[in-house]
RNA sequence: GGCGCGGUAGCUCAGCUGGUUAGAGCGCAUGAUUCAUAAUCAUGAGGUCGGGGGUUCAAGCCCCCCCCACGCUACCA
């Protein structure tokens, strides 16, 4: 593939619903932003463009938790984000937001012509409603028991206790409205579906070929082989359409002439890949330039930095948005990144398990470049990775202290111990040897040329999305760096030959010019106060400087001039003692602690019981028919691990039930065990089997089952009441 | 259960379309050195490449079966 001639790069609208985490850094952020400062420094023209993710259930949910508003909820988080992106280093060309009006018309805009064009099918179906606040029910707005965990509590998309991913009709009941608690019902309603699978043909042949239409549009072989994997997995299991609005109230508006629109909004997974677009737009008119030559111009390569959470929707269903549309060019590349876990369990914002990024930057000022460097070096590229704090404690001390910063820190010195501060002569015959092996003979010009591929190097690994990989060259240049002045030994040559130390202290004071850059795209903060020690122009956003650098070494020429006067050696980077550790063990640990507001782990556990469902009448529970009744028959449902299909007798009939107890009894043990049927519940299918109620069991505290039978003086079809 | 990404030295990971004694960083051991925040540099020990079968002159890389972790997905009335 041909380089392109600009770059639009994207980095997953954070939801402002929550403060930001190290997870959230390392997936979509400090990758965008390595890439991206790398693009400024090689003169290219590029935009990055990011927002806050501002619509959607959970945020409404959220603001009457909070007694709040949506506008105070979102103003609130946005402002946060804003804060710790620009703490961290995160330095996007604009971050907006899709609260805002142009955002909405450009939304509007979108979803109007796919309508016009006849992208959309309108399709009517049921959904929860409350009939109490006359709405229907967002999947968010639905409360049940988690059919995992049990937790009460449940969400109809998500249960926060235990992290699954539910749809509302996973839930078990007691079913209730987030706003009234009262039962919800189901209503029939419409909405537009994206015909997915109209669209699966060319979406499997571009994602596989990186061809459309008959032209090569990206080159799959550069993509991650876990998004391939992805992608194919789902297209192996046919897409369907996709609802792309919701009946809510927080979002933005169906454009109103488009019949039936009243009350409806769009779905926030359209909404919000399409404030990459609008974000594009208030940054050209800011800055006074063109947006369409950013999405629609096919010599613009658009790069989409996400979580692997995100790969369907940036793969598949926002490509397929953009080709509906018509306009718009599909990404280059999606270059997810997979999870990070923190000190060996995965990261909970509801069990508080997290770093939150605005409190590091609180408990560790002046260190994000210590953070930076221990997130790209542990970046989940390609599989998942962890953070902890121990190894974030190493890295800094034996990296970034002991290697980087004490080799800056040993040329400086010497240079101001033995040079008055000036860059000394570079004399090109002067006897060095390389810092490879130390073995041969070297002059400048080796050197520079030594200088030259590190810094490609470098380059390369970034272009390729391994940050890991462009970050350990870059401290492998250090050490090269540290091994050229081992063996060089200006300290010792000092007394003896000044003309030769001078020669290996100008080699020492390039390797440290070209070092400022190297690390730049990485630890930008750490740049900036080198180039200060080092007296030279600081950059603000990356002009080409790494391309002018090449140029200057391949032409033979020196980075910092003879003469050239530099500051005090300051130390760059500081121990973190083990204190300073453990306290951000133990603060984790306790934050955690509290809120699961459970004892110590080595504490016998109390046991933990359900709190009461809301009072019913007797007329709700009249409503029961339970039965006695008799297992006849019992076999596991062939291809699942729960099910199995059960043959009860009632006396007055014979009934098919499936049940979910698989885990719980060996089907022979059940033949004749005696058992309480709800025998009035509505049949439902399962696996193919129409069960026909539902047996009644106990579960304790470690979610053990036990049947619920009757005594054997009784026979079977009785009333229980 | 189906699908997907992985399982390589104590730890974190590289290993391109199969090709000589399987690599790096950290940690560990020994030695050198003192300009530097006891930092640096050199040398070394450490792996039957998840397990089992197969294809091949040759397999960490290909095929089959199994085990483990993670993710998506189905089922859980």
């Amino acid at each position: 593939m041909k380089s392109p001639k600009r770059y639009l790069v994207t980095s997953a609208l954070p939801y402002a619903n929550g403060p930001l985490h190290i997870g959230h850094l390392a997936g979509a952020y400090l990758s965008a932003d390595v890439y991206v400062r790398y693009l400024r420094l090689m003169g290219k023209e590029v935009v990055w463009v990011c927002g806050s993710d501002e619509h959607g259930a959970a945020i409404t949910l959220r603001a009457a938790k909070e007694n709040s508003t949506p506008q105070a909820i979102i103003d609130k988080y946005d402002q946060l984000f804003r804060q710790t992106f620009t703490g961290m280093g995160v330095d996007f060309d604009i971050f907006h937001r899709t609260s805002s009006p142009l955002h909405h018309e450009t939304t509007q805009e979108f979803f109007r012509t796919l309508f016009r064009k006849g992208e959309f099918v309108e399709q009517e179906s049921e959904q929860y409603f409350d009939e109490e606040a006359n709405k229907f029910l967002a999947d968010r707005y639905i409360v049940g028991t988690c059919p995992k965990c049990a937790n009460p509590d449940a969400y109809g998309d998500q249960c926060e206790k235990c992290g699954s991913t539910l749809s509302p009709t996973e839930l078990l009941p007691p079913l209730r409205s987030a706003y009234s608690k009262t039962t919800p019902v189901m209503k029939k309603t419409t909405h537009w579906y994206l015909p997915l699978n109209k669209y699966e043909a060319w979406l499997k042949t571009w994602i596989e070929t990186g061809t459309l239409d008959g032209k090569k549009l990206h080159d799959p072989t550069e993509w991650k082989a876990h998004v391939l994997g992805q992608c194919k997995s789902w297209l192996e299991g046919g897409l369907h359409p996709r609802a792309m609005t919701r009946d809510l109230d927080w979002g933005i508006d169906v454009p109103s002439e488009i019949p039936h629109s009243s009350g409806k909004k769009i779905y926030v997974w359209m909404d919000a890949p399409i404030g990459y677009v609008s974000a594009t737009k208030q940054w050209a008119i800011d800055h006074n330039q063109d947006w369409k030559k950013y999405w629609q111009d096919k010599d613009t390569a658009l790069i989409h930095f996400i979580g692997k959470d995100n790969i369907v929707f940036h793969c598949l269903i926002f490509p397929a948005i953009l080709a509906a549309h018509g306009d718009f060019i599909l990404p280059r590349n999606v270059p997810a990144n997979q999870f990070l876990n923190l000190e060996g369990r995965k990261i909970s914002t509801s069990k508080n398990w997290a770093v939150w990024v605005h409190e590091y930057l609180e408990d560790f000022p002046d260190k994000q470049d210590v953070l930076r460097y221990n997130m790209i070096k542990n970046m989940p590229e390609n599989q998942d990775a962890e953070f902890t704090w121990k190894r974030f404690q190493e890295s800094n001390n034996n990296e970034l202290v002991n290697n980087l910063a004490n080799f800056v820190n040993r040329v400086t010195v010497l240079t101001n111990k033995y040079f008055e501060g000036k860059v000394p002569e570079a004399n090109k015959i002067a006897a060095m040897v390389s810092g490879r092996g130390g073995q041969e003979a070297t002059t400048l010009e080796a050197e520079l040329k030594t200088i030259h591929t590190y810094m490609t190097a470098i380059g390369e690994k970034v272009m390729q999305y391994d940050f890991r990989g462009g970050l350990q060259m870059m401290m492998e240049f250090s050490t090269y760096g540290n091994q050229f002045l081992q063996f060089n030994e200006p300290w010792r040559k000092i007394k003896t030959d000044v003309v030769g130390t001078a020669a290996v202290l100008n080699v020492g004071l390039q390797i440290v010019a070209a070092l400022n850059l190297a690390v730049r795209p990485f630890l930008p903060f750490t740049s900036d106060a080198m180039r200060k020690m080092l007296k030279i122009n600081p950059i603000t956003r990356g002009e080409g400087e790494w391309a002018t650098l090449l140029k200057t070494l391949s032409k033979g020429k020196v980075l910092l001039e003879t003469g050239h006067m530099i500051g005090e050696p300051v130390h760059l980077f500081s121990r973190i003692p083990d204190e300073v550790i453990a306290a951000q063990v133990q603060k984790l640990e306790d934050s955690q602690r509290e809120t699961l507001a459970t004892p110590a782990p080595e504490m016998p556990k109390p046991i933990e019981y359900k709190p009461l469902n809301q009072t019913i009448t007797y007329e709700d529970f009249a409503k029961l028919d339970i039965r006695t009744g008799t297992i006849l028959e019992a076999e596991r449902v062939p291809k699942t691990d729960k099910l199995l299909k059960l043959t009860i007798d009632l006396g007055f009939e014979k009934r098919t039930i499936v049940s979910g107890i698989a885990e719980h009894f060996d089907p022979k043990n059940l033949i004749q065990q005696r058992v309480l049927v709800v025998a009035n519940l509505a049949p439902r299918k399962m696996k193919g089997i129409e069960s026909q109620g539902m047996i009644l069991s106990a579960e304790n505290d470690l979610g053990k089952l036990g049947l619920v039978g009757t005594t054997d003086i009784f026979g079977n079809g009785f009333i229980v009441k």
